[in-house]
RNA sequence: GUGACCGUAGCUCAGCUAGGUUAGAGCACCUGUUUGUGGUCCAGGAUGUCGGGGGUUCAAAUCCCCUCGGUCACCCCA
């Protein structure tokens, strides 16, 4: 607090545990969702040439003005990456993988932005791509596979909102229907959203002000201006996501914020958030954008779930919460040490987590740190047991009492304790 | 980038309105009551440049200004 040199910069925190085994817990049950639908771990670079994120729109506020980036030694434009799909595009058209190329990651993304409530400068996202076929079953693949994670961290009050932007032909014809409308109703908008309307005219469909909130409600429909392909891709995700049983509504004013989305786009939210991050993911199709970093033309799917944000609505639904405990076993030694280091390492590599006492401290010192470790089982070695060559199993937690064992069968003992 | 609120012990906070002797509480920590036994109780102990700088004053945690930091919201997004 003195000084903020020594305090993590803004935006960012230190995990520490539970917190830090809850993220990779999270990014366990994802990676075992995934892989078994064929996805492969993808570990891009955490910085880019900048033009690889530049290629995602001037008109998105993350690269225009919330990207990381700094000139390195070499002179070159280099900036963090603000989200993954970009590195992975590029290095899918860097390698060239036979298609259909399915991956997926986690790991941080960065941004600058005025930190706020579920909303940091270093954040995690976890997610998939899907690359080579346009097929409107892969859309409803990735959308089922978020889904199905969503099920399997135990969320319920997760909404699937649905939207199609149609074809980049559909997509320029409508914000130009857009922009004609929302030209004409311009003094009946919010300043900012008169800003929007030059900078990203689709965004002020976005827009939660309540002076806008009317006229984008007599706004025309994206949907009015899919043409025949769009439509049916459109309609054929539906009836997939009917099939698996999956409920979406369909939301004609959704609009993400990176600019490459064509056809499908989607957003999860979360009730159980009041706050204002309750988007806790999204993603959508972009087949524009491989050929765009100079791949041959590619079409790709994928999703981007906040994991920060997840975990707030795993919190708010009092789901999937954090590890109960460290340690099984506290090992605690009067005779010196000798006796707890070789035990404690014996253990160890008979599978259970054990930790010991270290300094030189007192019997009460040693069962006190015992409780405080969340040990299930306190072993004890004194004078007494090193003569008699057993140890004293302490139950720390039920009514068991404690128990004087051989030595030679304590890991048969705590075997049958600890299952 | 804009706005609001908040910075006092490791943590949560009281004290500030009407400035006045060594700045408090609870939790946590350590020790003891019990020289081989944790969790409850009791007793004792350690811990603060009262975010930083400047000003007003005989006197500032308290009033004023600046600054840094934090939180939340707008914006944007995950």
């Amino acid at each position: 607090m003195k000084d903020s040199v020594y305090r993590a910069p803004k935006g960012t925190r230190d995990l520490v545990w539970p917190d830090s085994e809850r993220r990779r817990s999270f990014i366990d049950l994802f990676a075992g969702i995934v892989s078994r639908a064929g996805y492969a771990e993808i570990v891009p670079p955490m910085f880019e040439h900048i033009e690889v994120f530049q290629r995602l729109g001037d008109g998105t506020d993350v690269v225009r003005k919330e990207m990381y980036d700094f000139e390195d030694k070499g002179g070159r434009n280099i900036a963090l990456r603000p989200e993954q799909t970009a590195s992975i595009v590029r290095a899918y058209a860097e390698h060239r993988p036979s298609l259909p190329w399915k991956v997926w990651y986690a790991g941080p993304n960065f941004r600058y932005e005025r930190a706020q409530k579920g909303r940091f400068r270093q954040f995690d996202q976890v997610g998939v791509e899907a690359l080579g076929t346009d097929d409107p079953h892969l859309d409803v693949e990735v959308i089922a596979i978020a889904w199905r994670f969503y099920e399997a961290l135990g969320l319920r009050q997760v909404n699937l909102l649905l939207n199609s932007v149609g074809t980049s032909q559909d997509r320029t014809r409508y914000i130009e229907a857009l922009s004609g409308y929302l030209e004409k109703r311009k003094d009946d908008l919010s300043t900012e959203a008169q800003e929007t309307l030059v900078s990203n005219p689709l965004r002020v469909l976005d827009s939660k002000r309540n002076e806008d909130i009317g006229v984008v409600s007599e706004a025309p429909s994206i949907l009015e201006h899919l043409s025949d392909d769009a439509n049916s891709h459109f309609n054929r995700v539906q009836e997939g996501l009917e099939k698996l049983k999956i409920p979406y509504s369909v939301e004609p004013n959704l609009v993400r914020g990176l600019d490459y989305y064509v056809q499908t786009t989607f957003e999860f939210t979360t009730e159980s958030i009041d706050a204002a991050q309750d988007a806790i993911g999204g993603g959508g199709r972009y087949d524009g954008l491989a050929a765009e970093m100079g791949a041959p033309a590619t079409p790709g799917v994928g999703f981007a779930l906040g994991l920060d944000r997840t975990l707030m609505a795993c919190e708010a639904e009092k789901t999937f919460i954090g590890p109960e405990q460290l340690l099984q076993i506290y090992v605690v030694d009067t005779t010196g040490g000798e006796n707890s280091l070789v035990i404690t390492d014996q253990l160890r590599q008979n599978g259970f987590k054990v930790d010991r006492s270290f300094g030189d401290r007192s019997m009460k010192a040693q069962m006190k740190a015992a409780d405080k470790s969340g040990a299930k089982i306190a072993l004890i070695i004194g004078e007494d047991e090193v003569e008699k060559g057993v140890v004293t199993i302490r139950d720390l937690r039920g009514e068991e009492g404690q128990e004087e064992i051989a030595s030679d069968s304590i890991i048969a003992n705590l075997e049958k304790r600890l299952g």
